[in-house]
DNA sequence: GCATTTGTGTACCGATCGGTAAAGTGTTTA
DNA sequence: TAAACACTTTACCGATCGGTACACAAATGC
């Protein structure tokens, strides 16, 4: 049944705001042995690739988030316009209304980011894609949709940024709702 | 008169590239040495405070081009419209079209960006404010204007993950180009 | 000329880096 | 009950980390 004990998963969660917190390079193994409370022993028993398979762990289990409950929706969704809401809104959430950075967008601003472009591509892609075919499936101008679409996946990393920067976790809810003020308006241009 | 040797502003421009294209704490010592081609003496003669010393001097170096380049313009120039297509123009042309990064924001998601928070706090903290100012110059609601500028500065960051991550530069010319049309639609609006 | 400043190269420091090895502790299964 | 498995602890490895000390060379000032 449930177990006491640290499993996998909860490992990857840890990693996670380890990584988002510090960075690739700033997550040292004895930063992550405190902050995990598990030894290296440990560590290396779930992840034997070390630092880099932790990080490639956490990568894959937050694209996979992002598929099923946001990509998914956006495709499947019967309502287009309602799911592009659903999006702003999840998006709000998981990132906890400005206080938390995209581990994407860390690890694409930092040095080892060739190590994992593959992930990093493969993850903004997605979005743009599935966001741009929402986007005219809910009656936006084809022309407009993949511009627009990716006008507003760069602008929710931005946003996360400049919440950071400025201290201002506020900032990231304000562009979010000028971003979906965009997505409403374009049906009707 | 003009020297050949290297002169401290030299050396602050490579470090800005080391930093920029491997963080903070992935520009190692030896790495800056390697590119710059300075022994740790010359860098330690330059810089006594080390690496963050370093980093300092660079944030600041950046700083002050945006002042003079981007800041004073949108505040002085006579035509406010005329100021904000030219900051479009500088910063795609010192972003080199998306394929430079913005060192402030790899410091911001860098782990020990609590140690250079003043001055991403000032340089986003100044192009918001300046940047709203120049829109209401150029006749923006006033309601809009604060707003609007931190959608445009943001937005500018995240194009640069974005084409980073996508491995596309020409999503930054994109992005920029749709900002820059809403600056010119707010007039109107 | 000589002294001073300015800049450089080399060797070294302790601390920490990511990673390994292997003995030990449980818990599960046959 | 005993072998097998899952997990942890501890000690250790060579490499690299950021930083210091200091002798040394090149330019500069008088």
């Amino acid at each position: 049944m449930s177990r006491v004990v640290t499993e996998r998963k909860d490992v990857i969660a840890m990693l996670a705001e380890i990584f988002r917190e510090h960075g690739y390079d700033g997550a040292s193994l004895s930063l992550i042995t405190e902050k995990t409370g598990l030894g290296k022993g440990s560590l290396y028993h779930f992840f034997p690739g070390g630092k880099e398979e932790m990080a490639e762990a956490v990568l894959s289990d937050i694209a996979a988030w992002f598929r099923t409950h946001i990509f998914d929706a956006l495709r499947e969704g019967e309502d287009p316009a309602e799911a592009i809401e659903a999006m702003f809104a999840g998006v709000d959430s998981y990132f906890r209304q400005g206080r938390r950075l995209c581990l994407m967008g860390v690890i694409a601003t930092s040095g080892g980011h060739d190590r994992f472009a593959r992930d990093l591509n493969g993850y903004f892609t997605d979005w743009r894609t599935e966001l741009a075919a929402a986007l005219e499936r809910a009656g936006a101008p084809t022309a407009e949709c993949s511009a627009l679409a990716e006008e507003i996946v760069g602008g929710i990393q931005g946003a996360l940024i400049l919440a950071r920067s400025l201290d201002d976790p506020g900032a990231f809810g304000r562009v979010l709702s000028r971003l979906k003020a965009r997505c409403l308006m374009a049906p009707a241009s």
